[in-house]
This record gives structure tokens, sequence and C-alpha cells, in this order.
RNA sequence: AAAGUAGACAAGGCGGUCGUCGGUUCUCACUAUUCUUGAGAAUAGUAAGGAACGGGAGGAAAGUCCGAGCUCCAUAGGACGCGGUGCUCCGUAACGCGGAGUCCCGGCAACGGGAAGGAAAGUGCAACAGAAAAUAUACCGUCCCGGUUAUUUUAUGGGAUAAGGGUGAAAUGGCGGGGUCGUUUCCCUGUUGAAGACAUACAGGAACAGGCAUAGACUUAAUGUAAGAGCCCACCGCUCCGGUGGCGACAUCGGAGGCAUGGCAAACCCCACCGGGAGAAAGGCUAAAUAGGGAGGGAUGAAGUGGUCCGCUUCGUUAAUACCUCUGGGUAAGCCGUUUGAUCUCGCUGGCAACAACGAGACUAGAUAAAUGAUCGCCCAUGACAGAACUCGGCUUAUUGUCUGCUUAAAAA
RNA sequence: GGCCCCAUCGUCUAGCCUGGUCUAGGACAACAGAUUUUCGAUCUGUGAACUGGGGUUCAAAUCCCCAUGGGGUCA
């Protein structure tokens, strides 16, 4: 099983954010809300939009950490292609644990595949 | 021991697994060139990927409060304006920083703090209270005189006086001593000084009333009136002069002056020194994109230039389908800048120190929707504040622990 | 990342430059009373603030320094 996360699966420019925020269905639970939409690519992509209200400097890189490991860890419960935002809510307390995020967001994205089972399906 | 004070150091460690960002080497793929009959080999380059090795946040990376480098605009030039700094000497690329000192303030002390030039160049300000608030002032008080009255006192008129009073943050140097060891009356004797009148002090003798000092400002002489309390002496401050020590800020000693020059300059200001502006989203290159749209301009021109003027640079020269500026729209991707630098470590020399010179060695993050994380085990015992974004030197603020030096009056034990 | 600005009752603001009876003024809102059968409107009254710390000064909301919080702007 592939738990790499390269370059390539990051979503960069500002134009695919903006499509995103723009087109994407939300999802969301207490600590994270996800903004998805389709890319048409063979891979999913993520980007992570992380308010100031989270914390200092310290505190921001922490919650993206998190999310990115979590996302590293569970991204092959995805089947769709899809480009995801993920935007933690404000009080995201700083001394979460791996483990708390995790639940939650296994089942935001088994949600997910649900939700697009109409595009894995053309593929 | 406790309390205080100054400084130094560290910023969890080790191992396993999964991952992330640069670097080096290798590999794979493709392209080009050369060699070769061909297969293939060598060299160079490159998008994405794989493997190995080695590296990957701080003492404040923070605030953006100062100072610089660097880039563009003149090589940053002149005048005015504006802003900053302000004890002395030294250090530094530079500073509003640091070191060593001076003076003042705080503290028992160790030690800490100080934007610490000028108020005898000018302008301005000081509420309330108080007689008066800056060319000092006469409210109370004190003294003298006039006048009234038989006389005295009070009241009243004139003059003198800043020793005393109350107000205030501040009242025109401060604080003492003597003259005068509570006051009064009166006389004698002796000594002392003196030309004398007489005065003072001391000693002895006589009388009086009041009082127990937190008191007391007047005294002396006199017919008239006049004199002194700043009259004498000492100390501190101040001003001036001179000597000595120190590079200097200043210190110290001596003399003269009776006190002139109150406070505020983090009020304007004056003096001295410093400062051109913008900032890596600076700036340069490549690619991509669009309608050459609208408005304006012309040698007494436009722009660069964001304090103003001069100066400088670039463009432009007779007339518009070109050029320049503004405005609207569009593009908004990549590379360089970008990590070797006033760098760090060690040694030695100079210096009280900050620091500097010399020698040897090291290369120590470089991302760009933005890299250090997750998880497991063990140990110390539960890890505070906190994340590089062009780079340095400081300052300030946040904050955990360990160690070392120094100080401790009074009171208590 | 750089540059710049602001902070006064619950809210919006005046005062700051030029320091003093500032015990900080006004409007809306709140509360209480009067009026009204009741509510509203009106009238009267009451409470309520200088972001924090340090400095200069006799005296600071005001002047200076440091911090905290909030906001704006750029290619």
């Amino acid at each position: 099983m592939n738990f790499r996360f390269t370059k390539a699966e990051h979503l960069t420019l500002k134009k695919e954010f903006e499509k995103v925020f723009h087109e994407g269905k939300t999802f969301k639970d207490a600590k994270i809300v996800l903004y998805v939409t389709g890319n048409g690519l063979q891979y999913c992509r993520l980007g992570l939009v992380v308010s100031k209200k989270v914390g200092n400097a310290v505190r921001r890189n922490r919650a993206k950490r998190l999310l990115r490991e979590v996302y590293r860890l569970n991204k092959h419960v995805l089947r769709p292609h899809v480009d995801i935002i993920a935007i933690p809510r404000h009080p995201f307390a700083s001394d979460l644990k791996l483990a708390d995020v995790e639940h939650g967001f296994r089942k935001l994205l088994l949600q997910i595949n649900t939700a697009f089972a109409h595009d894995v399906f053309h593929q």
C-alpha cells in the first residue's frame, strides 16, 4: 500500500483552490471541514487552509502536520479521484493526538465515497 | 538557611518503523553528438521517478523599535524644510548599541536607574490657593513719625522694614552660633578696657515680679533724634579668579564676592552632530496573454523623484496610423536574486574591558499553499515560551531549568 | 514578508495638536419615577469609560518610551 505523499498530490495554485471552494461539496464534523470536488486526474490531491484563529504559528503548523499525516495514512480508503481542501475548525486544541483526529476523518472519507459513487462508476 | 543582587550554561536523550525538504553519488527513461557494418558504447543535457550516504528552525526564529549590507532611482550632489540624537573617552561597518568612567537619584549593602547640552538669544506656560507666581510683592506683623487727646491705648494718615506668619509644587540661597546663659528695677565695691563720658564682662553684696523653657525679636543711648539686626563668626550651595591631578566629563585646594542667575526645553526654540527616497511583493531574465480600448501631452515639454526648489539622467525636435504619460482590461507560470558571510570554532598577542590583529581549521536550513512530523519502547521525571522566509549587528518583549560569584543594616531566632 | 494607522461609558463620538475645577462633555441605548386604563411617545432623574506598564512634570486622557489588542495596504 502506498503511504507516500508527494509534491504532485498537493494543491498549489490559487485557481485550483478557488475552483474547489466554488464547486465543491462540504463534509463537516466537530473538528474539520472538507471541501471536495472531482478533479479528472488519476490521483487525489489535498490542500490545507488554516485560519489565524487556530493560534500562533506553532499551533497552525501543528494542525497542518496532523491533517497531512491523517490524509497520508488514510487516503487509500478513497476510491474516487477528488481534490480536497481541509480546514481545521476554530477550537483546534494543540495537544490533540493523531488518533483523536483520525476517527472522524475516516468517517468523512467514507461519506465522500458514497457521495461520489457515480464518478467511480464512470472511471 | 532565608532574602536580595549580578552573571554563565542548557533548551529532553537513545533506538525501531512509516513519511517530508534540499545536497552529493549511482540507477532508469528520453534527446543530441561522436565512434561503429550492425548490435552497442562514450560524452553532454533534461521532466518525472527509484536507491544509498549525509544534512535540515531559535535563544528569542517574535515585536519591527534602532543601525547597516544589498538592489533600483545620479556615482546620492547643493539650499531650505523636516526628523533623530544629546555627560566624557573608547569600541564598532554603523547605531538611539556595547565597554570603561564622571555626576545625580534609589537601596543597609551587593547593585540598579538616568533623552544628563543651553533658561544671564528670544517667545511662551504655571489651574486652585495666596497680599504677591516673575520687571517680585507690604496682607498680617515689626519699627519710626505726624495728627487726635489732659495723658495712655485703640482706630486712622504717612514712611521704613523681607528677621517672623499663613497659601502653594514652587515665595528671590540654605542652616547654625554670638551679640542677648528668663525678665525687670536699683545701687555700691573691686578688677579689665578707655583720653574721657561711659560701656562690657567677671567676682561679691541688695531687691522685685514672673516662670520651669516646645519660652523669647527687639536692643542701646537720648534734649533733639539717630544707629544696628546683611553687626561679628563658622559651614554648605552659588558666582568670579587662580593652583594641582586627569586625554576628558570632572575632582580637589586656596582666595575674593553678600547672592546677582527661581522652575518647565519628553513647550516652541538655540547650539552641536547625524540622516536623499523606496524596499526582496526590491530588482533582473524567460514564457504566456490582449482591443494597440479611452483620455491627455508637446521645447516656457514629459517622466524618473513620494517634502519643495535647483541640479542630474532618460525620452522626445514640428506633427501624427509614430512616441510618452495616465486610466481601463488581460496575463498572474517559471528561473535568478538565495545563502561563503562585517560567518563560526580553536590557539596566540595587545587591551581594565567592549573589541582588534595574526595563524590554523570548518561549511553549518534554504522552503515558496511553504519542509523537522506520526507512532512504539526505555531512561531522566512529564520538557516553558515558541517556527527561518534576502542577510547581519543590537534593543525590547515572552519564558523553563541548572550552576556560580557577591551582599545582608535594623529586628527576630 | 514589508509598510502604515487606530484604541475614551453597552454603542457612536467630543476633548489630545496648545498639559490644570476633566469630579472627562454629548447622542442613542439601559434603569427608576411622572404622565397614560396599558404600551408607545414625552418630561425628570440615575449609573456607566480614558487598552496596560514605565518615564518627564508641581500636575498626564493629553507629552515621551515599551508592550497588548484591533484594522488597512502591496505583486
